[in-house]
DNA sequence: AATACTAATGACAACCATTGTCAACTCACC
DNA sequence: GGTGAGTTGACAATGGTTGTCATTAGTATT
């Protein structure tokens, strides 16, 4: 078996760019509703079914950042590089990323001192920010 | 002002009364819907707008845990004592709690430090189980 | 270029957990 | 027993998300 998966199953079409191309016009988290609505400002008719299901694949595939709000809404972004977490605000949504190794480090350390494998973790820190 | 609050707010009715009891009759997260249908087989008449209501209430008093599953539904249980987190198996669902005051001041240091003020934070920790 | 095959799309309906509404109710206190 | 405010519950409404399925459009083949 070769290690590369030719796998031709994504087709690169107009939608998938437009959203592709929107993604980076921003820099903090926001909804398919609202990625919906940049692209109809474009003039990027899409529908919003594509834009959900775009966005979703992207983030399984690890293409893009997701993450929920505590109002249980799915916000989407551009994916940066390594792992780490996010200071968000609850209302105007301004981000802010946060890495911390000693969490990485306490999250695994706990986890294995009680027999658990395979960890992962999420963490998520809300607030208002200064200008709110 | 006094410091204990007389609070006469919240009434011990039959309703309240019963959902803490079906509380006890479990040790896992379950779902507001599945209160409900545990009240309504116990032959307890309630509401599902109460459930909700009485749940969130116990909730954000701090006096039953709740979070969010993946799929972002809002699941209980019974409380524990203070503020803490979770390790949770993603194949049988097996929870372990967690406390880690030094992420808690963490959280706060680094939220703050940004401007950010209200803070609050979701951290949880999945892995397999040994069992499992 | 024409054809065939299939992933992808989109308009719309359906889903479903949750929240809102508001008249009827009931607990606590006088 | 009366009074008033917290509570309840049947039901409608909300809203993000997912399903449906006929149509469209990449990709490979001839």
């Amino acid at each position: 078996m070769t290690s590369t998966d030719p796998g031709p199953a994504v087709r690169p079409t107009r939608q998938r760019r437009a959203i592709a191309t929107v993604l980076e016009t921003f820099d903090d988290f926001r909804s398919a509703q609202e990625i919906h609505a940049l692209l109809t400002e474009r003039g990027e008719h899409v529908g919003l079914s594509t834009v959900y299901r775009a966005l979703q694949a992207l983030a399984d595939s690890g293409e893009i950042d997701s993450l929920r709000t505590e109002a249980g809404e799915s916000i989407y972004r551009r994916c940066s590089t390594s792992h780490h977490h996010h200071l968000v605000c609850r209302s105007c949504g301004a981000t802010v990323e946060i890495e911390g190794p000693a969490v990485e480090k306490w999250t695994r350390a706990v986890a294995t001192e009680h027999g658990y494998s395979d960890v992962s973790h999420t963490l998520e820190i809300f607030g208002t920010c200064a200008s709110c």
